[in-house]
DNA sequence: GACGTGTGCAACTCTTGAGATGCATCATTT
DNA sequence: AAATGATGCATCTCAAGAGTTGCACACGTC
């Protein structure tokens, strides 16, 4: 079940919620690095379980962050920057929108302010 | 206190945090969309106390989302689009880092194929 | 200076999520 | 098919966070 169809709402909600962990960011970082790995590997060269592991990984997988396969015995993760690169956008289309409705908000201050002169 | 001096890293760190509950992002758009509010006004027009929603509030101001004023008896709360705007820029960096290195463990893996050959 | 309204603080409840443990299951390897 | 090593599932504990309620304090107004 890698990454169910959803709305794009509903998708940045769930790669945001999975952002917030640093746990889950190191263990990004940490799949980054190393292109492919398993959670059993991954919990070696970590300090939690691997079931613990494995859970931060269903969740960036529910986010779309992460892809697995697997091969033979054994099930290997690696990064999808698709989903994160769409949030990035995402927050920058919103940056941009605040802007655009805060200078909406200070010309019609001014208006007023004349006015009321 | 409105935003404390961080390092970026923890900077994201809150950003991603306080972005993550649902309920505050409303709130952002809602301040948003009135340019200036306080905790009581914003609390009238949504399902939750005041007191919840300054609790919001405060964390917002802690990630640098929101900066307050104060106005006579009452606090005027307004929204602040740097601290997004960074956050999303650090977003959009990480995952062409991640390309990057995906890139480079693909090349690896090809040419480990053609030695074994 | 008294009254009303908005803000600030503190304690409490309740849910959610991170993490651990134990055991079952399934695929390779011999 | 037996043994080994990996994954999968269910349950439990514990702490953090969202939300509420109640009351105290501060600021403008009469």
């Amino acid at each position: 079940m890698t990454e169910a169809r959803r709305g794009p709402r509903e998708h940045v909600d769930s790669v945001l919620a999975a952002l917030a962990d640093p746990t889950r960011r190191q263990l990004l970082d940490l799949l980054a690095a190393r292109g492919e790995a398993t959670a059993t590997t991954l919990a070696e060269s970590f300090p939690v379980s691997r079931q613990a592991v494995l859970k931060h990984l269903t969740i960036l997988d529910a986010a779309g962050l992460v892809t697995n396969r697997r091969v033979g015995r054994e099930v290997r993760y690696a990064v999808r920057s698709a989903a994160l690169d769409s949030t990035a956008r995402w927050m920058a289309a919103l940056a941009s929108d605040w802007d655009r409705r805060l200078s909406v908000v200070k010309r019609l201050a001014e208006a007023a302010e004349r006015e009321a002169r």
